[in-house]
DNA sequence: TTGGAAAAGATTGCATACGATTTCTGCCGA
DNA sequence: TCGGCAGAAATCGTATGCAATCTTTTCCAA
């Protein structure tokens, strides 16, 4: 039993799939990363733990493999994916490719209820930076991760949208692989910085600064391999 | 029995997933219209038609309808995607954000072999326009969408590849749906013009251009809604 | 003829069963 | 002690069965 240190809390007796259910709280437990990259998620496992069948796991498993959390190998079984440098690098690309452009979609269409939810969003970013101690820095993560993913949904463009969720979940994987723990709380200036540019309508303004902030986040980052590659490869770890 | 005007090729004999290759046959009939948007694909049928279980198929159904190609309701099965005109407008925003970058990707690594590769691909492409019916139209949507997909696979990025892989197939639905038949072939023109520029090296010039065939496809659509959209939707057709 | 309710049929959601493949374990010989 | 081989255990891939849900048909009354 690896995964069982932490009960997930029960499904909700919603109408809707379970298995998406099941995937959601395995998302965030992987972002979150209660589940440490590596970790073996097997069917049976996932479904006892979820008190669901193995079909219901497989599907759940299935989705966070096509998202790009998940590994699986033939008759193996599914883990939880260990981005590799170069994958890191390629998510952040993509980020700086979609990003601004989201920024920009956002800055035309920002109601007054979507600035009160940033409000609310970055508020709650900023306390769990004010707090120490690993918990808060594994919220903290998710937080800023949800900052991306409330304006990529202000954007309003549903397929972009799930873009970014991949994108998001992903980067918190890799921020916590590879995030060098210091200098996070400057992100939260620079989200700051980007809902003032949005509030103002400058569109441009917010795309620089979003680029900015990317590259802000990469450059936090050590992405230098560690041990011996061929080593690293070969225990895939 | 509503798929089995055509009888698709058995599955070869790999030891690869059987979903994956019923996923792709599924992928290519939709993207070629031989499965017209709205058709069912219940899980039984495809399950039968394959030769597998429908726990197979189910599977193969799953994937497409994260790909977006096709739409699940629950206890009502499967259906081919019928992208809404807003739909498409978000798959052509999608596109005009990262395409551009993906033909500065590619312009500063490609080889001479990618260069052969196009080169072989743009003829093919030819030769499909040059022929008359719909078999070669369907062809010719599908060469065209190769072309950007060999772009993307040298770009070197395999997350924005998948996207691309969505995007493209997504691309090629809405445009046999709200496409006008009549100026496709300039689109070959434009895709002669950039690879000439990746070939000169002129990132910047192959992104304009890129830019610019994006909005030539997406302005050859018809995007208003045909009848009334209250009929339309109620109807799903 | 039309409206609507009840039964029949079809299809999905899910659990379980079984063979195939992989991984683990214990034993033996070098 | 170490390598390796055979059997056991675990895990996956897939088929199938049953209950729940949806759709269609049938039938009856207005």
């Amino acid at each position: 039993m690896n995964i069982a240190d932490q009960t997930f809390p029960a499904i909700d007796g919603a109408n809707e799939d379970r298995a998406q259910a099941i995937r959601d709280q395995l998302r965030d437990a992987i972002v979150d990363r209660r589940l440490a990259p590596g970790t073996k998620l097997s069917e049976g496992e996932v479904g006892t733990l979820f008190d669901v069948s193995r079909t219901v796991a497989r599907a759940a498993l299935q989705m966070l493999s096509f998202e790009g959390l998940v590994r699986t190998e033939r008759n193996r079984g599914a883990f939880v994916a260990n981005p590799s440098p170069e994958e890191a690098r390629q998510v952040f690309a993509s980020r700086r490719l979609i990003e601004p452009g989201i920024a920009i979609a956002a800055a035309g269409r920002m109601t007054s209820a979507d600035v009160a939810a940033f409000k609310t969003q970055l508020e709650e970013e900023g306390r769990f930076i004010a707090e120490r101690g690993p918990t808060a820095r594994r919220s903290e993560i998710k937080a800023s991760g949800d900052f991306h993913l409330l304006l990529a949904s202000v954007a309003g463009n549903v397929i972009l949208q799930r873009f970014m969720e991949e994108l998001v979940a992903r980067s918190s994987l890799v921020i916590a692989l590879y995030g060098r723990s210091g200098i996070s709380s400057c992100g939260h200036n620079e989200h700051l910085q980007i809902l003032e540019a949005l509030e103002a309508g400058n569109a441009s303004r917010a795309s620089a600064l979003m680029l900015h902030h990317i590259d802000h986040i990469e450059a936090d980052l050590d992405l230098r391999v560690r041990s011996g590659p061929a080593l690293r490869q070969a225990l895939e770890f």
